[in-house]
DNA sequence: AATGAATGAGCATTCATTCAT
DNA sequence: TATGAATGAATGCTCATTCAT
């Protein structure tokens, strides 16, 4: 029972996902969610206080899954350099296959009152810090250049965005932007 | 009279860049940009079609306003590094100082139609081509490695993101960011 | 459950006809049909899909109805003659006391579209045919002249809208027409 | 002066009639009869003293106009019986070759508030009367049998709104019903 | 718990009318 | 007198939310 409640509130999360992907977050109608998700319109009032509720959990709960999706990838390679590379091949691959969530995430910010926004701060601090210790991991094992470990943070978080921008709008990079930056880090 | 058409068709805009940079574009009402323009509701529809149209056309003002201030503060630079450097500067600062404007400008793209993002994609490759065109005279005069210059554009400008973004959440980055990349792309 | 539906939606069109015939169309607003109806604004566009969609409705209805409680008149009586008399008499008598229904019906041609116009032709024609061969049957009988039965159709139906309008005009006439229109067609 | 007034009046009002019937009297704008009427939209209200009057105005004028034309035809004519023939043919034409005025004049009696539904009661008064006086004359010439000379009017009018309906609707009636009714009319 | 019919607040847009020029 | 830019009242329709079943 515990296991129907958690599938039923995950397929309506899904379905959201979905629809607000499809539409944004005013243009997306609640029946069109209930619909997608195969339940009555009244259910989803029994797992989220409002439409905005569901959005914050759905948008929480996107960016959750596709931070763990790229630590994960991350920590199957050893060396930094590795791993900042797979993470900007798996960071462009997601935009690219799920470009529209990609988008829909982009747009959350806005109009969602100061609690998303604060939530949303935390997590960019979070990913700040982890990319933080991935540079100083490679400056003291000297596979990076001596540089400020929060600035590279920036940086790389900036090259993700970008190319998660890229992906998006449905362009092809290669990988010869990481190795540009990846060359302003390295050593000499 | 020219003038006055004038003036008022651009209070009109400035007032709504401020009611859809608090609101987004949903939940700002035209009511509200005609009470701050200072003119009657009708009044918005002697100069614009609709609320969407008056949200392209404040959009569309609002971004070729930005490129050109960033336009005009390159051409006072010589060398190419300095170009590059104040260009991050005054984004920076820009997004900083106004931070409302920079966040409804990223929100802008999300469901409103293929004529706006074909527009936006125009514009996206305008500033491509430009920046493009920055890091080829930079590698011509030796102030630059010799990279591949489109793959470094998508570079600068994802970092041009990445720091409007930053100041749009108030962060208060230093041009260390700006050395980095140029670290990367500088010879040698 | 079926019966609440359906009486709903009957509520719902009964109290269009009333709001409609007292200010016509475009004046009548939906909150006063809803209150009418005695259910939400919102509950209408459950039924219907638009203002016009329901005026069709109530008018498509009232008419059917008009012509039902016709034809059971008629069907009562033997005599062709008698027939005629007793579709004038009622005829007046149903504008008369449904004036203001009678008054909506009339209006309701204009401005409404072909789908509309096109569905009043073909009710037109129903009830021409239906005239016509009443004549024909009282011309084998030997009730009526030889006459050609289209053109007395057309004739008889220009009568009943007279007697129509003279009695939303509120007048009294008595069945002096119809003797007179029956003077014109008896064999002699 | 006295001369321009009036002409521009008359061009107002001309070209009311032509956006009345095309649109019927809410759907029709202002600023399209000031268009086609080719005065400022400002101007009309300098004759008419609002959408409502003028629409009155028009109606009057048009009304009259039609009425006018079928007396002059009327008078064309001897014989009491070649003048209901003419009566009948005439407004068969007019109302088939102006049948969008038809339909709008039709239409203006609802909704227009009781000065209107009186002017229009005197109108059909007056029709009546005459029809009446030429039903009279008629009995007295010995071309018509006596009848009652007012239900005889009543009758008469009842048929020119049915030709009228049958021209506005495109139909093409030869005279046959005139016959008709003039054999229920004619002596013996 | 699940449903979906019912609800009504909320808003973009239109257009008759005014009035400064 | 003529104009048309400016105005704002008026209303159809949508959709998040509720609640009786």
């Amino acid at each position: 029972m515990g296991e129907d409640r958690s599938s039923r509130k995950e397929a309506i999360m899904k379905a959201a996902l979905s629809v607000f992907s499809q539409h944004g977050f005013h243009a997306a109608r609640i029946e069109d969610i209930s619909r997608e998700a195969g339940v009555g319109k009244g259910t989803i009032y029994q797992y989220f206080s409002s439409k905005e509720d569901l959005f914050r959990a759905m948008l929480i709960d996107g960016m959750e899954r596709y931070v763990r999706i790229l630590q994960s990838t991350v920590e199957e390679e050893d060396r930094v350099r590795d791993r900042i590379r797979v993470l900007f091949q798996t960071n462009l691959y997601l935009a690219r296959t799920n470009s529209r969530a990609a988008r829909v995430i982009l747009e959350g910010l806005t109009g969602l009152g100061d609690e998303m926004h604060d939530w949303f701060l935390g997590l960019r601090e979070n990913i700040l810090s982890s990319l933080e210790n991935l540079v100083r991991e490679g400056i003291e094992r000297g596979e990076l250049r001596p540089v400020n470990p929060r600035h590279a943070a920036y940086l790389l978080l900036g090259v993700l965005h970008t190319l998660a921008v890229a992906g998006m709008m449905g362009e092809t990079e290669d990988e010869t932007i990481s190795d540009m930056v990846l060359m302003g880090l390295e050593p000499r």
